[in-house]
DNA sequence: GCCCAATGTAAACAGTGATTACAAAAATAT
DNA sequence: ATATTTTTGTAATCACTGTTTACATTGGGC
């Protein structure tokens, strides 16, 4: 359980708590489940009183929303690194390379935040919430690091030019890989090219 | 919301509380999100004290896993109506036929059971709970009803003899195309053909 | 310095999962 | 058939939750 800056505060106010809760949420995500996390412990554990948050957030699920719009930020941190947006494939093992490494990203991310990554793709939560919200910002971004590598796989001719189609099926070969990454009918497969294998497979169906 | 047989009992027991309670889960899923379902609130509109459920469930949790245990049974039952486990293809064109409808059934049931699909995939849920009950029954059998229907393709020559691998593959993609269904940008692409369209992009890249 | 919006507190509300001690009914043994 | 045991229900209670309300404190802008 992470417990923060609990009262040990000179000031009335708390200064940040939006931020806070968050930053608490993600971390509880660590640990546990985030959507069980109780707005009462939150609070508690950051040295203010329950109805402190609802000056933040209306109702329990906004800061659900807010949290899994910080996942998708993070998983757009991570495709950053994984494959920094100005640099470009020199040839076509290196475009493959860069698109295992993008996949890679998505599929470890997942593992590695599994309660974060549910609530990112809760259909009762922040997809629920129309496009407003959902839609911009780093939701929209990672699919652009998509189509982006999927160019430089066309650009070195190992696929096709990629259509809307085309990228929606990478995008749902990937997502469902990294649901089922860790299925009992997974585990007797070859563990460090399960990725890889995937993406080969891609190819060869955008080829 | 589902009010079931409330207070009309004349016989101080229940009868078959423990199929009532999951019946009542089944049926609430398709009104609301299942996982938030109120075992008191079960259990008054079933005409029965709070304490009675948990004569049957330990814990709320071990509802939950049975309400995802039976959803994984109707799935089944899909696959069963969707592809007679008796029956064979006939030629390619039916085997490939033969696994569109295996597929749209996988998809429609996702689509049409949102809440119920969502807690038959919780990491935290069923699947979490080990070999024991997760891996039989239902479960495991609609693992069969996707390898009998890759063979099928198989034996007509639409794809190479399948693997274990492959298997897993044509796996992820139906079940990413299911969890990604209604996202947003999948709305441009032409509805009536999209899960047709995925398993031409299966058979591709395991041809 | 004064006002006001923003941000906190305290106390309350209904509703929840879970536990306990007890009662009724059903199953079983004698 | 009767007595006993096991199963399954009830009632009361616990700590906890999300949320609302009325009120207090603060910091920034005139």
């Amino acid at each position: 359980m992470p417990s923060a800056n609990a009262s040990q505060r000179t000031t009335h106010h708390h200064g940040n708590l939006r931020e806070a809760l968050i930053d608490y949420a993600i971390a509880a995500a660590r640990e546990g489940i985030v959507d069980r996390l109780s707005l009462r412990q939150a609070s508690r554990d950051l040295g203010v009183s329950p109805g402190a948050a609802y000056r933040h957030f209306a109702v329990r699920q906004e800061l659900m929303h807010a949290v899994a719009q910080r996942g998708f930020d993070m998983l757009a941190q991570r495709f950053e690194v994984a494959l920094p947006f100005n640099s470009t494939a020199q040839d076509a093992g290196d475009a493959r390379a860069r698109f295992i490494a993008l996949s890679q990203a998505y599929v470890d991310f997942a593992q590695e935040n599994r309660s974060l990554w549910r609530l990112m793709f809760d259909p009762y939560g922040l997809l629920a919430c129309g496009e407003k919200t959902a839609e911009v910002g780093a939701r929209a971004a990672t699919y652009e690091w998509l189509a982006k590598s999927l160019q430089e796989l066309a650009d070195h001719a190992l696929i096709a030019p990629p259509t809307a189609g085309s990228q929606f099926f990478a995008w749902t070969v990937i997502h469902g890989l990294s649901d089922l990454y860790d299925a009992a009918v997974a585990q007797d497969l070859p563990d460090s090219h399960r990725v890889a294998h995937h993406v080969a497979l891609i190819i060869e169906a955008l080829g």
